[in-house]
DNA sequence: GTCTATAGATGGATAGAC
DNA sequence: GTCTATCCATCTATAGAC
């Protein structure tokens, strides 16, 4: 009863929160003409890098010229910006929910972990991906920016892992596992290729969480 | 007894691990020409990316002019390339001497992440950093090229993971969990510092062994 | 809102003197 | 082996027509 009741009160259909993003205006419509450069340019930072790709890439990309860009961006590095931006708000709002819809502090480590490798290996990879390793090409001032957005989500990792220290089934220190987490994660990018073996998304969270000491299991 | 002997053996000093392979010409003298440009040519590349720094930057920061350069090198890239199989030789090296070093296949894993923790937060910080960051500036032939010598890295890594997992001490998949290690592991270089907080190398290790779930411990 | 055309700056690499 | 000088390609961003 409960579970169904959590249902109605919180969302996790992942097309619903975006929807509702879209329409708060915090992340552009992925149909409309900047969501789709914003697509096409977290593919190409991530293939080529951020400065091997040029602002002609990037129109040429949706087909346009590349004085074209200026008019929807007032340079390159805000586009960048922009792919960072709306990627945190988008995997905030969609690792809120799924923390909420499960019950156990273990369940929702569980939830974030396979959330998270859903976000670095589905359809926001891309931009992930940049998160990571474009973060020094971002100016000083919008990586200052970034940041904040960056500690909310941050903050739902540690409220976490903190429980589960509470509980005595977490031996390390619950920032130090954060971010050891964040490293292993982020890196499935270079190596996790679903189509080629015989790991589902599911199989890699369970491989996740084998590795990491939980007391009492 | 046995601990003497092998330490008559095989020496785990890193000053005569680097002598050696200086002698061997598979890594360029620190305090030579060619040692210093790419050691500063790591440092460059890792704080601002192998795009951003230019040929300029690397003359000024071993003090000549960018043309001068191009009697030592190449191309730019070829730097790059230099910088990273440097690198993984003596870091193979290394960890070869430090695994030998441990008797058993848990202790081998310990000082398998010790040592890697201390290449990527010491002294080789630096490269180390590049070889994860700037992989992608790296031409395909350059790429495969420095992968052949990865693999003899990795290799190391795969023996000791199999061993624990034969003595039924490891429940994930060897490759995953190294892979994991990897991302974990490299993902230190961007939050860990020791001057600050009050967590050492030796500490640091402890963590990562901590969270990981060994059994029978 | 997209086009063409181009300004203005900076990059990697070369040539030849010393 | 390092210097000066410079070529030439390429990049971001702007200007103004449509």
């Amino acid at each position: 009863m409960i579970g169904l009741f959590r249902l109605v009160e919180s969302p996790v259909n992942q097309t619903d929160i975006l929807q509702a993003l879209i329409a708060k205006n915090l992340v552009s419509d992925p149909n409309g003409a900047r969501g789709r450069l914003l697509k096409e340019a977290a593919r190409l930072f991530r293939d080529k890098g951020y400065e091997r790709t040029t602002v002609r890439d990037l129109a040429a990309a949706v087909g346009i010229q590349s004085g074209s860009l200026f008019h929807h961006f007032r340079t390159k590095e805000e586009i960048l910006k922009a792919v960072m931006v709306e990627t945190i708000r988008l995997n905030t709002a969609l690792m809120q929910a799924a923390a909420d819809a499960a019950h156990s502090a273990r369940q929702k480590l569980r939830a974030l972990v396979r959330a998270e490798l859903e976000s670095i290996n589905g359809q926001t990879g891309e931009a992930m991906a940049v998160l990571v390793f474009e973060w020094r090409s971002l100016s000083d001032t919008s990586q200052a920016e970034v940041l904040e957005l960056r500690e909310i989500y941050e903050g739902l990792w540690i409220n976490v892992l903190k429980s589960l220290q509470d509980e005595g089934a977490l031996a390390a220190d619950p920032f130090v596992v954060r971010r050891m987490l964040t490293g292993a994660l982020s890196w499935t990018v270079t190596w996790y290729k679903p189509e080629r073996g015989g790991l589902t998304l599911d199989g890699l969270t369970d491989e996740v969480m084998a590795m990491m000491a939980l007391k009492n299991d």
